[in-house]
DNA sequence: ATGGCTATATGTTATAGA
């Protein structure tokens, strides 16, 4: 079972980069952030018509998530828990039914900026309800994964020009601290566990041609618990998607599961 | 780097992103 996550930057601005990926890496799962669209003007018909069953979660304008799926969806959800008066659409999860079941949560974690800021605070209570809902995740001891756009930089190795990050919501000390505390209840950093060098990013700015320059940050994540990580045969990122036509600013990871 | 593009709706300007 091969899960991805790609922050797609507007669901609408994506019509021919979003099939175009699919076509080419086949994904079985794909968790989108940033759909940027209510759940009626998202596009369902293109991608059931490549297979795939569509369950959104979607506000008008900004954030949105979404879950495509080859495989039988069960018990979806939409929503964080933590915060009934939190309306900000950024999680959704679904138990995807391969030859094992697996249960995937897919998240847009809040940019945080400015910092300090009433942005910053709800970006690092957010953080705190992910650790409750990932606390809960390990108590099941199934398989199962957080993947999306974490908006964190979790390390020096993780940006190409980690200086110029240090005052920046997504990697000030109490920001990195915050994963840290999820990562540590059991959680493994899907990429980071195969690939321990640095230089590879998921995200380049659209400006001061960051991604000609590969002026790069790592911040797409996929954390998968312990009965996730040990079915896991393969991980990825595409980085070539940055280099497409009408790309989104970020670009997909992937994980392969023996499930 | 005084955020220099991109996307969406609030729409020919404002807001948000990272």
């Amino acid at each position: 079972m091969k899960i991805a996550t790609f922050n797609i930057n507007g669901i609408k601005a994506r019509a021919e980069a979003l099939p175009r990926w699919l076509a080419e890496a086949a994904p079985d799962v794909v968790v989108l952030q940033e759909i940027k669209s209510v759940d009626e003007g998202f596009p369902r018909e293109v991608f059931e018509d490549m297979g795939y069953r569509v369950e959104t979660h979607g506000q008008k304008g900004f954030n949105g998530v979404a879950i495509l799926s080859k495989l039988p969806l069960e018990d979806v959800t939409r929503g964080l828990p933590g915060d009934e008066i939190d309306e900000q659409a950024r999680w959704i999860e679904a138990t995807v039914n391969g030859a094992r079941a697996v249960r995937v949560c897919g998240l847009y974690l809040p940019n945080g900026n400015p910092a300090p800021g009433p942005k910053y605070d709800y970006k690092l209570a957010w953080m705190a309800r992910l650790k409750a809902r990932a606390k809960a995740l390990l108590a099941t001891e199934e398989p199962a994964l957080m993947a999306g756009d974490y908006n964190v930089i979790p390390q020096p190795e993780d940006a190409a020009r980690p200086a110029a990050w240090v005052d920046d919501a997504l990697f000030l000390p109490q920001s990195r601290a915050a994963l840290r505390r999820t990562l540590n209840l059991g959680f493994t950093d899907a990429f980071r566990t195969r690939e321990p060098r640095s230089g590879h990013y998921t995200f380049w700015d659209y400006q001061a041609a960051a991604w000609e320059k590969n002026n790069g940050i790592r911040i797409d994540h996929i954390l998968l618990t312990p009965q996730a990580a040990d079915l896991m045969t393969g991980v990825g990122i595409d980085k070539a998607v940055r280099g497409g036509d009408k790309p989104s600013d970020h670009v997909p990871v992937w994980v392969e599961l023996a499930a």
